[in-house]
DNA sequence: CCAAAAGAAGCATATAATATGCTGGAAACC
DNA sequence: GGTTTCCAGCATATTATATGCTTCTTTTGG
């Protein structure tokens, strides 16, 4: 019962661009800022690409920023689709090899209703929300005081 | 963002018991029944047993058989107890090398929140729940269909 | 009393998901 | 033109989990 990290550095990113303002980002700085994995955090950035929630510039003094207001990213909404697998029990996936209660067990339902429960709360949540203790989360990270 | 087997084999292990009213079931049966490692389950009934939930019995036709009324065994609790890691993002744990946001991170809160809440679900269901469509369930597993 | 059936316990290995690393490439800037 | 930065694909390492193996103890039926 644990998220992927995966999951977790998409979320500290965001964070991070979000403290950050209209300054631009690079991989580098983040993961060292983190001190997490370059190469993985370049998967994260280009997922994040792809979404269109953060925009990505190559080259000398590149990097990248948010694109769209913190209030407008949904954290439950993020987590269903950077965690890929939600399968909690085998007989998730109703295959041929699945369990033999497959169509009869009650415990499938419940557990698809706790997933849903879980990810309601994550709903209530977004990007501004995390974004709200700015100046403390600021001095954590250790950036300058003056806000962007 | 998924339950061990561990904890799957266990519910189901209980579903088995509880449809199998008085009558003592081995290991060896129920493994056959559900296609599933006999050595894992051999663990799994431990714990059951350990815990009090269930009575073993060694020796030439014994077997284990529930110790307390479905009704009185609580599928959230039961999965607390089973799915040991509840570290959903690494700043679960705020070791010294833990993420430089502990502290004033509001997505940790949000999580614990959401477990909570997947939590609270399951605490609403009891082994006798899961039982309900007991002939139905009973057919599927190839048991006889008088019920002792 | 003995042999077979069944659970107990500890350790070793296999599997699968995930994370990390490496290499080469392409774009952007100075 | 060279350096910086992101892009892409593949290879390897790590970790948690599941499975297997061996030896032992208990119980019972013949």
């Amino acid at each position: 019962m644990r998220l992927t990290s995966y999951t977790d550095f998409t979320l500290r990113t965001l964070i991070y661009l979000g403290l950050n303002g209209n300054e631009r980002a690079t991989i580098r700085e983040i993961s060292e800022c983190y001190g997490i994995s370059r190469n993985h955090l370049m998967k994260i950035v280009q997922d994040l690409s792809h979404q269109g929630l953060i925009s990505t510039i190559r080259g000398k003094s590149g990097g990248m920023y948010l694109l769209r207001d913190p209030s407008e990213i949904n954290v439950g909404a993020l987590v269903r689709r950077t965690e890929a697998d939600f399968r909690l029990v085998e007989c998730f996936e109703a295959g041929p090899n699945g369990c033999r209660l497959t169509g009869g067990c009650v415990l499938t339902s419940a557990l698809r209703d706790a997933l849903e429960a879980f990810f309601e709360v994550l709903d209530g949540y977004t990007l501004a929300d995390l974004l709200r203790p700015q100046r403390n989360l600021r001095r954590l990270l250790g950036m300058n005081s003056a806000i962007s």
